[in-house]
DNA sequence: ACAAAAACCTTTAGTCCACAAAAATTTTTA
DNA sequence: TAAAAATTTTTGTGGACTAAAGGTTTTTGT
C-alpha cells in the first residue's frame, strides 16, 4: 500500500475543475449582469454539473468567497507597500488603510456583490467562509500592528500601548466604516473617510498623547457630519 | 366620496394578519428547531397563504426583522434604565452597553438566527431592513450620547469632546465585538466583554484624560488575549 | 497487466424560497 | 344592492440547495 499520491491524476483534475469554476465565476460576476449569475451558468461555462459546483464550494456565496480570497494577495501586497512609513500617527495610518481597502474593494466587485460577501462571512452557513475571512483580517491587522510598532519605535506614539491590541481595535473601527460604505449606495469613499476621521478625532487618535510630562492639546473640533 | 377609513374593517384585518404572522413566526423561531421554519409553516399557523406572508414581509428574513423590531422597545427601555449614571468613564459605559446588548440578544433568539438577522441587515435586498436596523442603532447611540454628556457634565470626561461623534465611534467599537460574539459559537459573553475591554485599554478610554494641567497615568497593561 | 476497489462526477428527484400574473373573494362605495 | 376597488389566494416558473442512485475513471493489489 503506497502513500496517497499528492499529485495523482485525480488531484490534478480536481484542481483543474476548481480553477475552471472560479474562472467561469469571475467572468460572470464581473462582466455579466446579475441575471446570468446562476450556479447553472457557472457550471456550464466551467464544463461541470451544477451539483459539482455545490460540492466544491458549498453555496453560491462560497464561490464568491473563493473569488475574493484570490484578490487577497493583491490587497495584502498593496497594503504592505502603500502603508509603509507614510503615517505620523495611528489616525493617519487608519485613514490610509481604509482608503486602500475601499479602492481595492470596488476595483474588483461592486457594492451589491460585496454585501453578499459580508453577509456570507457573518452568516457562516459554511464554516469555511468565516475562517477564510478571519484569516484575511488577521493578516491585515498584522500590517497595522507593524506600522504601529514603527510609530512607537520612532517615538511618535507611546511605547506602553500594546500594539497588537491597538491594531485590532483600530481595525474594527475602520471595518465598521467600510461596512457602512458597502451597505449603502449613497455613501462614497470620501464620505466614509470623513466619518472615519470623525471617529479618530473623537477618540483622540490623531495627536499622539505624549508618553509623559506633557498634555495633549485639546479642542480638535470634528466636522459636523454624521448619519 | 368620504375619506379613506383609517379604521375600516380592511385595516383591522390587515393588522390582524400581521399580528398572526408575527405570532406564528415567534412560535416557530423560538420553540421549533430550524427544520420547521418555513414560510409555508408560518403561513399555515397564521391562517394565511404563503404568498401573503411574502406580500407582508418581503422575505423570510423580513419576518425575522419584524420579530427583532418588536423587541427593540424592550432593549431600549432596558438600556435607558440600566445604563443610567452607573459609569465612571466611556470605557465603563461601553462595557455595560455591550453586556446589556448580548444578554438581550440571547434572551430572544439564538446565535444562528441572529446571524441571519445581521446578514439581512447588511445584505439589504429589502431596503426596509437596513432602515429599520439603522433606526435602532441611532436610538441606541442616542442613549450612549446622553450618558457621555452626563460624564462631561460631571467633569469626568473632557467637555471638548463632541459627544455625538464619540457616541458613534464607541458604538461601532462595541458593535464589532457584538458581531464577533454572534458570529462564532465559541465566543461567550465573557469573552466578548474581555475583548472589548482590551479595545478600551488600547484606546485609552478607561482613565479620563484630564481636561488640562494633568497627565493621565500611563501603563495600563492589557490582558494577553486576542483571536 | 488486469481485475477489484475506491473515488467522485453526473443524473435524477425533491424541498423550499422568491416572484409574477391570473383568478377569486371580500370590503367599499355610490 | 350592484358596481368598483382592494387584497388574498391560486397557479406557475426559476433557481438554490440536498440526497440518493448510477455510472465512469483512477487507484490499488497482485
Amino acid at each position: 500500500m503506497t502513500d496517497k499520491p499528492r499529485t495523482g491524476l485525480r488531484e490534478r483534475q480536481k484542481e483543474d475543475r476548481r480553477a475552471r469554476i472560479i474562472a467561469a465565476a469571475r467572468q460572470l460576476f464581473l462582466k455579466a449582469g446579475p441575471e446570468n449569475i446562476t450556479i447553472e451558468a457557472i457550471a456550464e461555462i466551467a464544463g461541470v454539473s451544477s451539483v459539482t459546483v455545490h460540492n466544491y464550494y458549498g453555496t453560491k456565496s462560497g464561490v464568491l468567497l473563493a473569488l475574493v480570497a484570490e484578490s487577497d494577495r493583491e490587497l495584502l501586497y498593496t497594503m504592505r507597500h502603500d502603508l509603509l512609513g507614510k503615517s505620523r500617527d495611528p489616525g493617519d495610518l487608519l485613514m490610509h488603510f481604509l482608503s486602500i481597502v475601499c479602492t481595492h474593494a470596488l476595483k474588483h466587485l461592486d457594492k451589491v456583490i460585496w454585501r453578499q460577501v459580508i453577509a456570507a462571512s457573518v452568516n457562516g452557513q459554511d464554516p469555511r467562509f468565516g475562517k477564510l475571512y478571519h484569516d484575511l483580517d488577521r493578516r491585515l491587522v498584522g500590517v497595522l500592528v507593524e506600522e504601529i510598532r514603527r510609530l512607537q519605535a520612532s517615538g511618535l506614539w507611546p511605547a506602553e500601548s500594546d500594539a497588537t491590541q491597538l491594531g485590532w481595535a483600530l481595525f474594527n473601527i475602520q471595518n465598521a466604516r467600510f461596512i457602512e460604505f458597502i451597505s449603502s449606495d449613497h455613501i462614497d469613499q470620501a464620505t466614509a473617510l470623513r466619518h472615519l476621521r470623525n471617529d479618530i478625532r473623537a477618540l483622540m487618535l490623531e495627536k499622539p498623547p505624549l508618553p509623559t510630562g506633557d498634555v495633549p492639546t485639546g479642542g480638535v473640533l470634528p466636522d459636523r457630519c454624521h448619519p
